[in-house]
DNA sequence: ACCTTATTGAGACATGGTATCAATAGATGT
DNA sequence: ACATCTATTGATACCATGTCTCAATAAGGT
């Protein structure tokens, strides 16, 4: 799961073309958010952390967070308990499903959400700028064992 | 905007059918979510609550947020910001519109995202249960006034 | 009107997240 | 390699949002 490719190269690329100074801090962490199978909540990027780098501090890792928020390299997934974890995010447009079950978030393809929105633009004539899809239910490995 | 038909006549019956005691609290929070124009926090219905009945507590604010979420006449919008907000649920899916410049939310026709879900289960071999679809943008009055 | 008990209000508490500020460590020029 | 400059960090104080406790209140059945 989390199949699309993530590269962390890239992202500490765009934040040293960015004018940002690339430190171990954001090392670590990039490559903890790129290589979860699950959405992350930033305290659990912190435990995850300091296996790793012990001495990481905690406000630092919230900014971390916020800071890979608004470049954009992970979002917000808006579970039933609230909205405090984070997956990489796509390129394209993101169509996420959560298991119930395992927790694990899948990407989905998501050219029926471009379709859908489209329609709805023209449909209701708001303008739309973005989206949020989430899916949830049992993953086809899940319902295996169940 | 919310133009669906909300009941909250319904929602009190409902209370009192599930064996719960039917209050001044309740009918001041029932008419607050079913008339907001705009999704609502725990806070603001607060506010909103104190205004006819001032002494309301805020624990029981937030208790009857659980409650009436529980129960599921309102439920969490989840925004760029956070998903402490909260709107009347429709008995259909959902599908819901908020506009990033009045903040108004309005609930779009739901066909396409019914279609979307039954395609994307198939193909992706999850059994998929519920869903969140959220748009932003900017909604048609916002546009005329730009 | 009375009794029973769910619901409420006040405030203490817990949690998640932010602001401050001195110390640290990247980057750049020498 | 070294010194310098300044963004980034870590520790901690702080704030906001939400939860728990418990005595007081008020629904609802009798």
């Amino acid at each position: 799961m989390l199949s699309k490719s993530i590269n962390p190269e890239d992202w500490l690329a765009a934040l040293d073309e960015g004018g940002f100074r690339v430190t171990t801090v954001q090392e670590t962490l990039i490559d903890i958010f790129a290589h979860s199978e699950y959405p992350l909540s930033a305290e659990q990027a912190w435990d995850a952390a300091r296996q790793s780098r012990p001495k990481t501090g905690r406000a630092t890792v919230y900014r971390m967070v916020e800071k890979l928020e608004s470049l954009g390299f992970i979002r917000r997934v808006h579970g039933y308990q609230g909205c405090s974890h984070f997956v990489p995010t796509l390129p394209e447009l993101m169509m996420l499903f959560i298991c119930l079950d395992c927790g694990r978030a899948d990407y989905l393809d998501s050219q029926p959400l471009g379709d859908l929105i489209q329609h709805s633009e023209h449909a209701s004539g708001h303008h739309i700028t973005d989206s949020r899809l989430q899916l949830f239910g049992a993953c086809a490995d899940c319902q295996q064992n169940a």
